[in-house]
DNA sequence: CTTTTTCCCTGGACGC
DNA sequence: TGCGTCCAGGGAAAAA
């Protein structure tokens, strides 16, 4: 399920491939892909038009092409993108096909059809991700003070406010606990209750589990690989996620697995106290 | 405004 | 072997 170090990984595989290729061909296989809007006229705006850079926000890839568009993908939770000629034997689940003009096909996987395809103008760009999301949490933007601002007052969940968006872009269910037992929170501790040093040390921990998971190329579980099929090592990092009834590497005791906001939650019931 | 719930979608795991 | 059930979960939309 890829998350900020995952879609991170992606950009910078897709920024090599398309960054200065024109977009020869684009085949919109699966019509969900670019809900509400109609697929073919999706396919005609794209083709023929060469691609700027590859940037991303939060969770979503910006395909910015020189005309001064915008692609925006978001992979959900089974999007991929893989080189086709790299993966010949994985052809099942292709919902789009990219034809570059360097001949290369790039080809867009989504087992499960959550992913989106959006085309914008280079106006609506900021509006529609500024309303959907908060700060970069790597960047200069995000500080312990932006944090303790976005959770002033809410009583969620932790963990449910950090997975909200505009909260911080980019965390989803793994890097949300892999935060929460580095900066020794418990999940269910409701937001605005959180001390001061919890809060510095929660930012601090954000920053740290992402950074940890870009330079382990992302996680690999069931569905996410680079473009060139290439496995990420981060699953092997895991402090806490989907390791109930392991031994915490802090403290030796075992992980539990709770529910928040319907979302699987592990963390250790000795650091993390409520 | 915030928070919770429902829905979308497929395949793998599991029980019988 | 096959069938039914549960689970994974990001975000939009509706409900509370």
């Amino acid at each position: 399920m890829p998350e900020l170090p995952e879609v991170e990984i992606v950009r910078s595989m897709l920024e090599r491939m398309l960054a200065g290729r024109r977009l020869e061909t684009v085949e919109i296989r699966d019509e969900r892909l670019t809900r509400p809007f109609d697929p073919a006229t999706v396919a005609a705006e794209l083709e023929g038009q060469r691609v700027a850079a590859v940037g991303r926000r939060g969770k979503y890839l910006v395909v910015r092409l020189e005309n001064g568009r915008a692609l925006l993908v978001h992979l959900r939770m089974t999007g991929s993108f893989r080189r086709l000629e790299d993966v010949a034997d994985e052809t099942a689940h292709v919902r789009a096909v990219l034809t570059l003009d360097d001949g290369t096909q790039v080809g867009y996987r989504d087992v499960r059809r959550f992913g989106t395809w959006l085309v914008v103008e280079p106006e609506q760009l900021d509006d529609y991700l500024g309303t959907r999301l908060g700060a970069e949490p790597l960047e200069r933007g995000f500080g312990p003070s932006a944090l303790a601002g976005r959770l002033a007052n809410r009583r969620a969940p932790i963990k449910a406010a950090i997975l909200d968006q505009r909260t911080v872009a980019g965390l989803g269910n793994i890097y949300a606990d892999e935060a929460l037992w580095r900066a020794q929170v418990h999940p269910l501790r409701p937001a605005r209750d959180l001390e001061p040093d919890e809060v510095r040390r929660l930012h601090r921990a954000i920053r740290r589990a992402l950074a940890i998971g870009i330079a382990r190329q992302g996680a690999t579980l069931r569905d996410y690989a680079q473009p060139d099929g290439r496995r990420g090592s981060m699953q092997l990092e895991f402090r806490v996620y989907g390791r109930g009834g392991e031994p915490c590497t802090r403290c030796g005791t075992p992980i539990e697995k709770t529910r928040v906001g319907g979302r699987g939650t592990w963390y250790c019931p000795n650091c993390q106290r409520l």
